[in-house]
Order: C-alpha cells, then structure tokens, then sequence
DNA sequence: GAATGACCTGACAACGTTGTCGGGCCTCGT
DNA sequence: ACGAGGCCCGACAACGTTGTCAGGTCATTC
C-alpha cells in the first residue's frame, strides 16, 4: 500500500533532516526538539512524545558538531591519541584500553600512528587540534614536545605514554625501563652469566635508551665489565636482529645469554638462535611479551608490560584533568612482571662454580 | 626584557584565537582570512604575508568543524572504523592498513572496537553519525544490516570487512574462508589423514561457519565421512580452546589432524599438543597467521591471511564512494597463502599405504 | 480578585566558518 | 575620456545547533 514500487531499497539520496525539519512534522519550535533530544526539563509529557515521534519517523540525528560549536564549553567529546606503530601489539593494546574507558564516558577516539616518524607526530597533532579534540595521548617521538605547550594553555590537557616528552609538563605514564632492563640483566647474572648480549631498538627511542642504560648499570654493580661488541643498538625488526644475532653466537667469544629489549627484536633473535640450535644453550630474556611466547621451546621467560594498565591510567588521567584536576602533573610508573618461563633459566658458565666463588 | 617572570610556562588559559581575531591582527577582513588559509586565489601576495604572518603569531588553527558545517559539501574527513576486536591482531592490521590510505588523503579515522558485541554495533554506528562521519568501513556483527541502509541513502558510503553483511547491498572485502578452509584441509588428507577435528569460532559469527562449511564439504568430496565428535565451535579464546583439544586427544578415537579455523584457538591447540607431547605426532593446520607462528616446534602450518590487502581495498573501495563512484557494489575476495612450515606436514595413518589404497 | 510563581514554549542571537555578491581600484583598448 | 574587465577585498547571510530571554497559561495564595 504504502510502496510504491518493489526495489529493494530507495535509492534517492534524501536530504538530512535538521531539528527544523523534526520541529515542523512535530508542529513545535526548534527550541522544543533541542529540549527533548538534549533531555532538558521544561517539556511536559506529550509535546516530548510528540517530538519524539517525529524524530523517529525523519530518524533524525543530532548533528554533534553544530551543538558543540554553539554550546558553552566547546567540548567536542573526542580525544586524540598518538601511538608509535600499530604493527606493535603493544600499542594495540594500549589503544584498545584507551578506547575502552573513552567509550565508557561517551569520548570518540582518533587513533594515528606514527610509525616512529618524527615528522608524522606534528602533523597528527595539526590534524587533531583542527578537529578540536579535547584531549591527547602521546607517545612522544619527537626530541622535544615544547610545541605543544600552546594546546595545554588553551585548555586541552595532554598525557604521554611509553616516552618521557621533553620540554612540557604533563602526566605521563610509562613502564619501568630502567629498573626492568636491571631485573632482567639481574636475572641472567644470577644464572651465572657474565658475557650476556644486550640488543636494543633504535637509539634515539627513549626506552631504548633506558633499558640499555639498565643494562650496563646493573653489570656494573654486580662487577661485571661489559664488552662493548656485545652491545647492539638500532634494530628495529626481526630480519636485522636475526642477522645480528647470528654474527653475534659466532664470534670467537660468544656471549652465552642474551637480553633482548624490544618484541620484535626477540623474534628475530630466537629465530637465529633456532637456526644455529643454540636455543637451548644460550639464554635469552626478553623486554615485552612476545605472542605466544610460552609456545616456543624453550618458553621464553621475559620481563611484560602492562599494556592494558597502562591505556587505563593514561585514560583516566586525561579525563581526570578534562574534568577539572588542576594538581601537578603525575609521572606513573608501570611495574614489569618476571615471567620465567625455561629460555632465561639456562645456566651459564659461571653457574658450576658460583657457590665456591668470590 | 620580554619576559616578566621566570616561571618555565604561561599557565593562563589562553582563548583560541578566532579568524576573527588573526583578521584584527592583520587589518584585513574576515573572509581575506578565509581565503589565505584555504589557499584561494584573489589576495594580493602582501596581504597574504601578513595574513600569515598574523595566523602564525596567535598560533591560529582553523576550526574545521565550523567550516564543515558551511561549506557546501558538508564532509568533515572523517571515517569510522569498526573492528570486531582489538584484541585480534588481525583487526590491528586492517586498522593500519586503512589509516594510513586515509591519513594519505586528509581523512581521520574514529576506530572503535566492538568486542562481537551486537549492541555495541548500533551503539558506535550512531556515535560516528552523530559525529558526522562521511563513510563507514565495518566489520559486521548482528545478524542483521538494514538498520544501516538510511546511511547509505543520504551519501554515505560504507564497505564491510570480514563478514559479508545482511540485509544491505554494499561494497564488501573478505578472506576466501569457505575455499581456504577447503584446501586447508585437502592439505591434511594429502598427508594422509582421515580423522581431522574441526576447531571453531563462535558458531553466530559468518567466517566460523563459512570455514566449517569449507571443512564439511572438503571431507565430503574426498569420501571422508566426518565424524561430529571431532567437530567443535563456539571456541572463542586459547583457555577453552586448550581445553576441548586436550579432550579431543584423549578420546579413545582420537583425531590425528586438527584444522584450528582462528587465531587464539590456534594458540589453545598447541599448548595442548605440547601439554600431552603431541605436536609431533598430530598433525595441524591453522587459518589466519599466529604471530611467530614460525617459532613454535614444529613451526606452524597455516592459511594465512592477508589483513593489509583487506584493509587497503577497503579504504580504497570507500574513497572512490566518496569521490563519486557509483557502480554496483563490488564483492572482493582476497585470497589467503597456504604457508607450509612443518606442523600440516606430520604424516598421517593413510599415508603409508596411500599409493596402494583407494 | 489580583498577585505570585511554577511550568511550558518559541523568537532570536550567537558559535566560527564559507558562499555570495557587490564595490573599489587599476589597466587597457577605443 | 570612457567603458570593460580583471583583480582585490569585505559586508552579509547562512550552516545546525544551544543559551537567553520574554511571554503565555494555569493553579495557588492572601
């Protein structure tokens, strides 16, 4: 009756209605709509069904960005975060906790990456601010954040993850680099290793920084002098760290543990281990969670984020701060878990005699 | 001489500068501003140097939703992505394969992540109207689309991922699931196997059917009659997946294949293979890549998928919506890559006299 | 019976930007 | 000298919504 033909589906592009168009089928004034869309007082029972109705049939949406412009605050219920590389399931995670509490408080989140590239974290942030989210998580990647001390005093509060920004003062959240990296060279000594690896990520990346500093500090304490061939920087993906690791357990002198610092390094290192079938002779500790690192054999013990912990205090801080928190900024430290699984419990020479020793 | 103190930042919150106020700044009109910022013709070289000049001294950002709501075309450049789960890295990928096409041409993406949760898909759909998206790339989980199609008619364009939708016509990108679960399995009678378990999703979500299918119908167009003891869904993480496996293994019949049809159940069937030190005498084939799939012992056997192209298609298949196309939607099936690495090869009962049977 | 106040409603301006249009100036051709 | 046309520029309305405010109706109170 009411169709007119039989094809499947209307195929005219009709116009969006407006809350003009909701408050002149309901026979009201556009005030009215705005009313009972937005949930105020001051309607009585039926001109609100009424409005309701015809909001139903035009099935009407607010349109968000008009009512933000007009109303006070400029709020726009958005915020913006900046993660270093999808490809890491780390930032994956931490995404998806950030969502998970953004969604909670009705925030829509603008998700980029950045791929470690310096000049990607500038024009996210452009972007960002021109869409006037209400607030950032970064993980800085820039050598200096002081550019963005103009989006704080205009009122869009900031929180950085995994990196120490340089040049503002914001919250921040990031793991316990230092101190994990010495836990897990702490770890490896104890076994009896003394001519342990260390291989790390791209040395102007912050934590790798950090987690080689831990390195080298903890081999200090413990009287251990560390051989500078042994220390490897600026790897960034599996291929060069299998490379690197294989001219590394060849050396006339090879190191009989390793302490890799990044997830996909270690791929690429207990991949070159699996290929000269030193797995089980040579230890490995590893600096995040890899994937089903309890599949490989041996299970590969390392030292794990807290990806999801860290997305939520993040989150909670921006929202905190968003909702008026005017207290000095914070710095969170997310502590590691040892998780040993068999690869970092391989004993090392100095093992046999330790008790007898020193 | 400039400064009046020394603490490190101006903590007053500053007003965002307006076109208003750069157009003051530089004695120019409003709309001179207008047309420096966007790039038009019509302003004489001098005026727009001073125009800058005055937009970079308030640290002006144009407004974009202001703008979006006058222009003609309305678009905000903007899209909205639902992904059926962050936690799949197979989703992390699509995600970055769609942000960077759209970071290419100036577009943002909203990603959400819906935890195959139906209500969670209406939920975001009406976020991102709301927001004004100006297409969709979803990743379908109720079992019904049409709500969906008023969307459509007033312009904007969405492509479905993953899932082929129901109840609207629409640009769709998929995995071969129903083919690739087939030769998947065509793999394992290969090596001779005749009793394959059939692990699956859960049974409302569209691939874990399509990829039981592909697995029924394989077996039956070999002669193998399948037994429904060995075929199980609604598995949908690696704890009961370890599990219903371990159960299979015990059977007195037991399985000596196993086609794992998703990523996390992969993950519980190869912890229980090696809980009961079975991975090397029941042969598995998995569909989608477990990460470091090739460092478990024996390495992984797998239709791998390929969540880049998928991505990539879709956004492409969105921007040329956006820019006009109007052809009928297309169906696009990508292909998987059948990755031999040990695990599928484990020879089977009907090996040894294969050449002689039939 | 008039004043009070609670309740309900819509006209109007404004948010920050862009489309439209008209006007001033200058150059050029006649 | 004058009109045509190109270049430059700004006043004004409009996008879709919300804040403000004034006004109208009705029951209650003295």
């Amino acid at each position: 009756m009411t169709s007119m033909s039989d094809v499947p589906a209307p195929r005219q592009a009709s116009r969006r209605p407006t809350m003009r168009d909701v408050a002149r089928l309901a026979g009201v004034g556009i005030k009215t709509v705005s009313r009972v869309v937005n949930g105020e007082p001051d309607v009585s029972a039926d001109t609100a069904e009424r409005v309701r109705k015809a909001a139903d049939e035009l099935q009407y949406e607010p349109n968000m960005h008009a009512g933000n412009l007009r109303r006070g605050d400029g709020r726009t219920h958005t915020i913006g975060l900046l993660v270093s590389s999808v490809a890491n399931p780390f930032a994956a995670q931490v995404h998806r906790a950030i969502e998970r509490v953004a969604t909670e408080r009705g925030y829509a989140v603008f998700a980029t990456s950045l791929e470690d590239d310096p000049a990607a974290e500038r024009r996210a942030i452009t972007a960002l601010a021109r869409r006037r989210v209400d607030g950032y998580v970064v993980t800085p990647v820039r050598d200096d954040q002081s550019y963005l001390q103009v989006h704080l005093d205009r009122g869009n509060p900031m929180v950085c993850i995994d990196r120490e920004p340089t040049g503002i003062d914001v919250d921040t959240v990031v793991t316990s680099n230092y101190d994990s990296a010495r836990e897990a060279v702490r770890h490896l000594i104890a076994q009896g290793h003394r001519r342990i690896a260390f291989l790390g990520d791209l040395e102007r990346i912050q934590t790798a920084q950090l987690r080689r500093d831990g390195y080298l500090a903890e081999l200090a304490d413990q009287g251990v002098s560390p051989d500078p061939a042994l220390t490897v920087l600026d790897l960034h993906d599996d291929t060069s760290a299998t490379a690197i690791t294989r001219r590394l357990l060849t050396l006339p002198d090879p190191p009989t543990a390793i302490f890799s610092s990044q997830n996909l390094v270690t791929v690429g290192a207990i991949r070159a281990l699996q290929q000269l079938g030193a797995e089980h002779d040579v230890a490995l500790v590893a600096f995040d969670d890899v994937e089903s690192g309890d599949l490989v054999t041996p299970r590969v013990t390392v030292v794990a984020q807290d990806p999801d912990r860290i997305g939520r205090l993040a989150a909670e801080r921006l929202f905190a701060r968003l909702d008026g928190d005017v207290s000095p900024p914070r710095q969170l430290v997310v502590p590691t878990r040892l998780v040993v699984r068999g690869s970092g419990e391989i004993p090392g020479p100095g093992r046999a005699v330790a008790t007898g020793s020193t």
